[in-house]
DNA sequence: ATCCCGAGGG
DNA sequence: CCCTCTGGAT
């Protein structure tokens, strides 16, 4: 019922639904280290200038450590970021033969990659079961009921069991589109919700 | 003041 | 289990 109307609202495949600009693996990666605590508008205003200057992990690896925080500034938390970024590329390089891994094992061994950035990449650019819990998707999660864990990944483990893994992917990515438009953080317009009948949270404004 | 497609460290 | 990292928008 509720996976079936954020699908008539939000139609597409994980790629289509991606609001993260890539082209590729390594760079929905990037992207998505980058999206912690950030907007993806803002993430997608640095990356462009960021793909030109580091195309691929090996450029990435050998990038000069202030060159690149001044091109991810913007985005919050850029030391860190930095950090996790020239980690990652490295232990692409050494560990991976230069290519993003595609099982979840593996993604989470890379320096800022933990299970929400792993589940993004599984699910977006290589069609594997991924429910990725961020901020949106917990929030969601818990007003409809999906669960009652302010834990991320009991959060995952929740939903998990409650929908079939083909649309784990298409799922997480309708709730954070659903979450920016219609039910965000401090006053959710539950007035415009087409969950609003079958959600426990739902409230009509006085 | 609160929130945004979190992860690492103590 | 905290705490910290950080900037921009509302």
């Amino acid at each position: 019922m509720v996976t079936a109307r954020l699908a008539a609202l939000y139609p597409g495949s994980a790629k289509e639904l991606c609001a993260l600009r890539h082209d590729n693996p390594f760079q929905l990666l990037v992207a998505t280290i980058l999206s912690a605590q950030t907007t993806d508008v803002r993430v997608n205003l640095v990356t462009p200038a960021l793909f030109a200057a580091y195309p691929d992990p090996a450029s990435l690896a050998r990038a000069d450590p202030e060159k690149l925080e001044e091109l991810i500034r913007s985005t919050g938390f850029f030391r860190s970021k930095t950090k996790s970024l020239l980690g990652m590329a490295q232990a692409l390089i050494e560990r991976f033969g230069g290519d993003v891994p595609s099982d979840m094992e593996d993604l989470v061994t890379l320096p800022g990659v933990g299970r929400k950035t792993a589940n993004v990449v599984l699910s977006v650019d290589f069609g594997k079961p991924g429910f990725a819990v961020d901020t949106h998707v917990g929030r969601l999660s818990r007003r409809l009921g999906f669960t009652a864990s302010p834990d991320p990944e009991v959060v995952e483990r929740d939903v998990d069991a409650l929908v079939p893994p083909e649309e784990w992917g298409t799922l997480s990515l309708r709730l954070i589109l659903h979450g920016r438009a219609i039910c965000v953080a401090r006053t959710p317009r539950c007035g415009e919700c087409v969950l609003a009948d079958v959600c426990p949270s739902a409230r009509l404004p006085a």
